[in-house]
DNA sequence: TATTGTTATACTCTATAACTATA
DNA sequence: TATAGTTATAGAGTATAACAATA
């Protein structure tokens, strides 16, 4: 059972996954930092780059709400990739407003060594046995409604 | 099956599993973030406080280890929770050039709150059968070895 | 010599508010 | 009136390097 919860009673089953979950997050921790620190990428940076799809632009608003942070915010760390090369902007058609944002080639090169990297699953599921993993997946799927 | 993946080939059970769990960590950041600012923490702060079981000093360099920051953030951060009065710092016995950190009463309470609304699962796995919920939290007793 | 914690520095992130240009 | 993005500002986080005290 998981160690120190709020109460004393033992919590739903729900609620140990869910910390079990955010204790495995937080061992990966470091290893999305090595990633993001070989390409010299801040965090927010990692997850922008991250969250621009080749070939799909996408507008700044839709950024911070990735970020959960204000639009403003937004402006800098686009700024500080743009100046990179990494990313760029455009006008948006159907909106003057709008700003959209697509990868530059090399921005797809480093997201695709990024992604490899993050998405790669840790040591903790790979040894699960393939049944587990698979149950693992599938009950995700069913939680993600996909 | 998830979307946009590096490679063309369908992913492992595992990666798939890995790529939606960090999903729903992404859709639940903002939860995170309204409880941490309904404290006026920063997400830094919470995740110290969080660090600190009550009763179970804690050296500053195992904070900077949680933390995945240097030793000289700490300081800050570890200056502006004892400022608000939630920790305290205590010479350690062992070792004089550690210091341990400790939660006040205050700084207790504040924990226990937060951690209240930061471990309730989200809504993508309360909706889940009781099975799935209590295979998922025995898959992930077998991941981390508990 | 190595380690813990601090200070100093420069850069980045963050929220807030005020602004523009659109809608 | 409302929204997308920018600018300005102040506070906080971050890595790095240098330092004092201790091991």
């Amino acid at each position: 059972m998981v160690r120190s919860m709020a109460s004393t009673q033992s919590p739903s089953a729900a609620t140990e996954a869910w910390i079990l979950m955010g204790r495995l997050m937080q061992c990966e921790k470091r290893r999305v930092h090595a990633a993001a620190a070989e390409f010299e990428l801040s965090m927010p940076q990692v997850w922008a780059l991250r969250h621009l799809e080749p070939g799909e632009p996408a507008p700044m608003r839709g950024l911070a709400e990735r970020l959960v942070c204000d639009n403003s915010n937004v402006t800098g760390i686009v700024d500080r990739l743009e100046a990179r090369g990494l990313v760029a902007r455009t006008p948006a058609a159907h909106d003057r407003r709008v700003k959209h944002l697509v990868l530059t080639e090399k921005g797809e090169q480093v997201r695709q060594e990024l992604c490899r990297r993050i998405d790669a699953p840790p040591e903790a599921l790979e040894q699960l046995s393939a049944e587990d993993q698979e149950r693992l997946r599938d009950i995700f799927r069913r939680a993600c409604g996909c």
